[in-house]
RNA sequence: GGCCAAGUAGCUCAGUUGGUAGAGCAGCGGAUUGAAAAUCCGCGUGUCGGUGGUUCGAUUCCGCCCUUGGCCA
């Protein structure tokens, strides 16, 4: 019997209603929400990210939401860290940390740990973005081949962001980033986990509901909310933030790149594109319960599930 | 009703001087270590509108029909 004390983890693709699962949950349940989702984190984008409003939010408060500006980067290790903080903080509460959201590498990244591996460096990205540029991302791949042949093997020579990456590290550091991967100690999180994930019985439904929430988000105000944002700060496309589904899109219409139609259209496409990618992480999540985001009794499964984990929550 | 143009992958289209066809997008599968809602890799059989004819062979040429768009009545 293992001593760890408890952590729920609830991961779903774009559109699957974790987020009104976790508030029900955070309402019958001692658990605090901790947010696991790479663009909730942005403060002032509210529509396109479908962030809890304000109402739910102080109903069921989550944290790891509005802690960065849109000019601003975080990362799967910031996550990992601020997480772990936040769940002792919890746990010492005598309540249960229930972490919620479709950033996958994040909830990987929690529980396998990560290398011990310098920070971006924006100058040198800058750098090696401009070499990019002129000579293209294979001779840049041809390039980390010489200072990391096993990265170098493993990447196609296009992927330009691991490839700077690789590059990156190997500039900082002066030593491969296979080397550094290989000095990596495990370090088991220290907790009873009950990871669960939400998966759609039918792809078509999920299609349904991603059009009808980002044809919603329009409605909502979505090109309002990058006007005032690119009001407010200097921003540009190849931010972070702005590489965000929906605000990519919306970049491009506001620039006259694209019309209202194919605005629509790229930006439904892109959220199934975004969808597909997190369910090919589910998949592969080992020791997970899978549910169908579908089913109408999915409240009742997750709770029969929880109380199955956590037997003295259940009275 | 007449004339013209177009009907090929889910969509937009290319192409075959007659030997049953291929791009982009979409979709599907996969990878994923400080940008991850990112980045990248792989996957293309579809009555070539229908039907007759010519031909060894028709998606391609010819006739008729259907549909859509435009022009003329």
């Amino acid at each position: 019997m293992s001593t760890l004390p408890p952590a729920i983890f609830l991961m779903g693709p774009t559109a699957s209603g974790k987020t009104a699962l976790a508030v029900e949950l955070a309402q019958h349940l001692p658990v605090e929400l901790i947010s696991v989702d790479s663009a909730l984190v942005y403060r002032e984008m509210d529509i396109g990210t479908a962030k809890p409003d304000a109402a739910t939010l102080a109903k069921a408060p989550h944290h790891l939401i509005d802690i960065i500006d849109p000019t601003e980067a975080y990362s799967a290790a910031a996550f990992r860290h601020d997480a772990l903080r936040l769940m002792a903080d919890i746990t010492a509460r005598g309540k249960i940390p229930l972490l919620v959201g479709g950033t996958m590498l994040y909830f990987r990244t929690l529980r396998e740990g990560i290398s011990d591996l310098p920070q971006a460096d924006p100058a040198l990205r800058t750098k090696l973005e401009a070499e990019a540029a002129e000579h293209g991302w294979p001779h840049m791949h041809a390039a980390l081949q010489q200072v990391d042949p096993e990265t170098a093997a493993r990447l196609p020579p296009n992927d330009s962001q691991r490839i700077q990456r690789a590059l990156e590290i190997y500039h900082l550091t002066g030593q491969p980033m296979s080397v550094l991967f290989r000095q990596q100690t495990a370090t088991p999180l220290p907790y009873r986990t009950l990871p669960i994930a939400l998966l759609p019985s039918d792809r078509a439904q999920l299609h349904a509901r991603i059009a009808v929430r980002f044809q919603t988000m329009l409605h909502d105000g979505l090109l309002d909310e990058l006007r005032r944002l690119r009001d407010r700060h200097p921003l540009h496309p190849d931010l972070p933030s702005m590489r965000c589904v929906g605000y990519r899109q919306a970049w491009e219409y506001l620039d006259g790149h694209i019309n209202e139609h194919d605005l629509l259209e790229k930006g439904i496409a892109a959220t199934r594109q975004l969808a597909k990618r997190q369910l090919t992480w589910l998949r592969g999540m080992p020791d997970s319960l899978e549910l169908d985001c579908l089913a109408h009794d999915l409240t009742d499964r997750v709770f029969d599930a929880i109380y199955t984990h956590l037997p003295t929550l259940r009275n």
